[in-house]
DNA sequence: CCGAGAACTTCCACTGAATGGAAGCGCAGG
DNA sequence: CCTGCGCTTCCATTCAGTGGAAGTTCTCGG
């Protein structure tokens, strides 16, 4: 209702410029709710959106409320926002998201049920192993891993077999940084990574012992799809234990090798 | 390296002005990968995402470029365009579908082991039951539904179970609209529907035969939250047979009552 | 009961970012 | 070689988005 003129910027200031475009703006906005603080920042205020997009409040605002009417955050009672169900229905559309765990997903099944361990799926995404599914039982167990997650791929079963199957660039690349050492068992050192590497490809299984959490091993087989191309890995997560159990490898590699052949994978020449 | 002014508009036309907002645009090159053509439209070209989403091819090639650096779209080497990986790493972090998702898994494992037959795992949103969660073995039987699936839900065991546990006023305006027919035995009647919905909140699970798919029947129950309140409903799909197995009714309710206790639902006073 | 403060919502003049028609490019088929 | 189709780039125009500030609501403490 007022006449007077709003906008009375500082006149001599050097404002630092926000050159990003409307959707870089929306997309902050998401991204406010990623991994920043960790695991359980689900849930923000308005306010603490903006704070984290860095973004003017009235501008927050208005953007927040444009997700909001289409469905990608939704607001709660208490003037709290989280990412929306929207968001949820089209990832699950996502190709490889959706082929890969429809197809895999009895495999994973049996293999759980055989083995009564952790079971995880995961694919090479960048310089991740990003984990599509897990199945976890009522174990009180807890590990890092959860649906959705990133872990290394020096210092994690699934992780070693999509490195030892992905193209040399990727491996070039990913072994010129320095690797993280989570245990004292985590191997680090490019040249050790490149033998191991090689010794999965030859036995076609990667065994993991106490490199990411104390006291677990992990065993994980490729999973390849109709070309052979190796697109996923399988991998159960057990209580490190003294000896390998012979059984629990055949039965990663009977899961991976089913999950194969159900994405048209024919055996090739060996 | 033209001089000439590009913008040539028609003179007196009356063009059909589009107030979108950015945002809704960006939004509805998003809507474009939805449900349109049905099921296996998750590629497109660019000329068929402006196209879908009514925008001007320009308009629409900037803004799909915004949508892929960010990784809600992703290019393929053919030129076609599929929704990212970035959009699933979101949507797996939506609070109910990752908490509910985590916390039923084991319990729907469980329900899947000892009946081996279909599981489903499904909330209700807006007028429809939202699929969260499917397990299905190697069965060659296809199911209409699968993970974010939306189903109607006066014709699914887990949309009954729903709407029995709903407000009132979901129910009144769900029954105010003409429920579709599927089957033959689809009850379709708005007050038929209340007596069974009547009857489910009487016995605790829902019995359905051959209303939304022929040859299949469910058993569904109830999950409720600390509150009390029901958030979801489990439930197993089968081959219809003559008679009812008390056992698979028992097993369905417990895996309901498993999860109720693991979100925190004590059983309130009988 | 009132006042201070924090968080959210609304307002609106200003402006630069988004727009989209057109031209340019690249490729496949005739 | 030409034609047609689909994608990419360009850039003058303009209007949608911007954000400072004022208004509103809610909570907490005195």
């Amino acid at each position: 209702m007022s006449g007077k003129p709003a906008q009375t910027r500082a006149s001599g200031d050097e404002v630092a410029v926000d050159d990003r475009s409307v959707a870089a703006r929306l997309f902050a906005i998401l991204d406010a709710f990623g991994a920043p603080t960790g695991a359980t920042s689900l849930t923000l205020t308005l306010t603490a959106i903006a704070q984290r997009a860095n973004l003017p409040l009235s501008t927050t605002h208005r953007l927040v409320a444009e997700w909001v009417s289409w469905g990608g955050l939704s607001k709660h009672e208490n003037g709290q926002y989280s990412l929306g169900m929207k968001l949820w229905e089209l990832g699950v559309q996502t190709p490889t998201a959706r082929n890969l765990r429809t197809i895999a997903l009895p495999y994973l099944e049996d293999l759980y049920e055989t083995t009564r361990e952790h079971v995880h799926l995961a694919i090479l995404d960048g310089r991740d192993a990003l984990y599509l599914e897990k199945l976890s039982g009522h174990h009180v167990v807890r590990l890092i891993s959860r649906v959705g997650a990133r872990l290394p791929l020096h210092s994690t079963g699934v992780g070693l077999v999509l490195l030892a199957y992905a193209p040399t660039d990727v491996v070039q690349e990913y072994l010129a940084t320095s690797l993280q050492r989570f245990l004292p068992r985590t191997v680090t050192e490019p040249e050790a990574v490149r033998k191991r590497l090689a010794e999965i490809r030859l036995i076609g299984i990667a065994r993991m012992s106490e490199e990411m959490t104390a006291g677990s091993s992990s065993l994980a087989a490729p999973i390849r799809d109709r070309t052979g191309q190796v697109v996923a890995a399988v991998s159960i997560v057990t209580r490190t234990t003294d000896t390998v159990d012979p059984e629990q490898e055949q039965a990663v590699r009977l899961a991976a090798q089913g999950v194969s052949r159900a994405l048209g994978y024919r055996r090739a020449q060996q």
